[in-house]
DNA sequence: ACATTAAACGAACGTTCGTTCTATTCTGCG
DNA sequence: CGCAGAATAGAACGAACGTTCGTTTAATGT
């Protein structure tokens, strides 16, 4: 019982802590001196630091959902949708949600050349993103807010590339135009497919005001 | 005289090493063992494991401009030049010239959240390499072979989020695709600024014709 | 309240880290 | 050839790493 709660606020600030560090940065003994505990306390908890390592990606996964995908999942499905994806994002980014920046960009990046299971792990973070987003696409193509042949991985491909281009100019760069950026180049590619001639739906909105502040 | 050979063979070992365990996983012992060579005599050249990271920064530079800068600037300046770099950046990764995948890149994430030289070595280079791709971009509007309403900023900002993209989406996802998806996008950015009305050249090409693979 | 189990501790393990010495070997120049 | 200076090796340092152990403290169920 109580190790559950002392085991979620030890994955907290070890999430925390990655994202700054990274990973491998990671460490036992600083971890459980921030958190003023002793190491083999600590260690208990997860038997490894590969398991660790581990969970804490599962617990920053969680977090993603719970701070960005669940809010924007609650607007209409289609181009709404998929324009409240891209806002919550970079808008994660923003309020520091991680406070290093995005958790899985870093670990992405650290890990995208070695093998193992916490390779495996951020990979499959990855490809559920992917999935998640290519699925908004779909579904906005299927209500017809989006051209036939747009192909949902190449858009999906393009979005996570700005994505990730506003978190590199913001955290390593400082450039306070990052996020206005993004949204630019989003918007407007975004508005290259988008279908005004809606078949049978009615609601429509000019597009500029989808990208709210 | 010697000296100066080994220190440059230590620097070539550890860009590639850092490029796959990153900066900070790149470890003096390890260096020293792969090269044959005891961990005193390698220390020696650096004096401190930061400036064997700023050092190897440096190399990495180097590297960088060498084999994909330099061949991209014998292009005819203007667009031509600006696609070479572009096709020159993608081949980049794919040749695995840092076998990690773009040493930047990870060196940006890495360090995007701390302070110290290392992170200010790393701003400076990327700072560089904006430079001169926005230079590049700069060159095509003067030229007449961009749109007069180009800003120079937000162009290479996507292409770099874009190069940034293929690389993680080739080396963490495997997607072999991910260069087809960059050039893709690029090529679309690219044509949608493009002027074809180049007011005194007469030299012009069709389009596609420029992304060769 | 007490017995049982879970949770946290403190000390120590062997290893590796970056770093500092001193001693030895090599190299290039007069 | 010989000698100065550079280059490398080797041993050792304290600190930190992940991990293991036996013990003590705290929480739980009855």
């Amino acid at each position: 019982m109580k190790g559950q709660r002392t085991r979620a606020s030890i994955l907290q600030h070890a999430v925390d802590l990655a994202s700054v560090e990274g990973l491998e940065g990671l460490t036992i003994g600083r971890l459980a001196e921030e958190l003023g505990m002793s190491k083999s306390g600590l260690f208990a908890h997860f038997g490894s630091k590969e398991e660790l390592q581990l969970a804490a990606i599962e617990s920053a996964g969680q977090r993603f959902i719970d701070t960005v995908m669940r809010p924007a999942l609650e607007a209409p499905r289609g181009y709404p949708r998929l324009v409240a994806i891209c806002n919550s994002w970079l808008d994660y980014v923003r309020r520091r949600v991680f406070p290093g920046g995005c958790f899985f960009a870093a670990a992405s990046f650290e890990f995208d050349g070695r093998p193992g299971m916490v390779r495996d792990a951020v990979k499959k973070q990855m490809d559920d993103w992917f999935g998640a987003l290519e699925r908004a696409i779909r579904m906005a193509k299927d209500e017809g807010h989006l051209e036939a042949d747009v192909d949902p991985a190449q858009l999906a491909f393009e979005l996570n590339a700005l994505f990730f281009g506003a978190n590199f100019a913001y955290n390593l760069r400082h450039d306070e135009e990052a996020f206005a950026r993004a949204r630019r180049a989003i918007e407007q590619r975004l508005e290259s497919v988008r279908r005004y001639d809606v078949p049978p739906a009615p609601s429509r909105r000019a597009a500029a005001r989808d990208f709210v502040d």
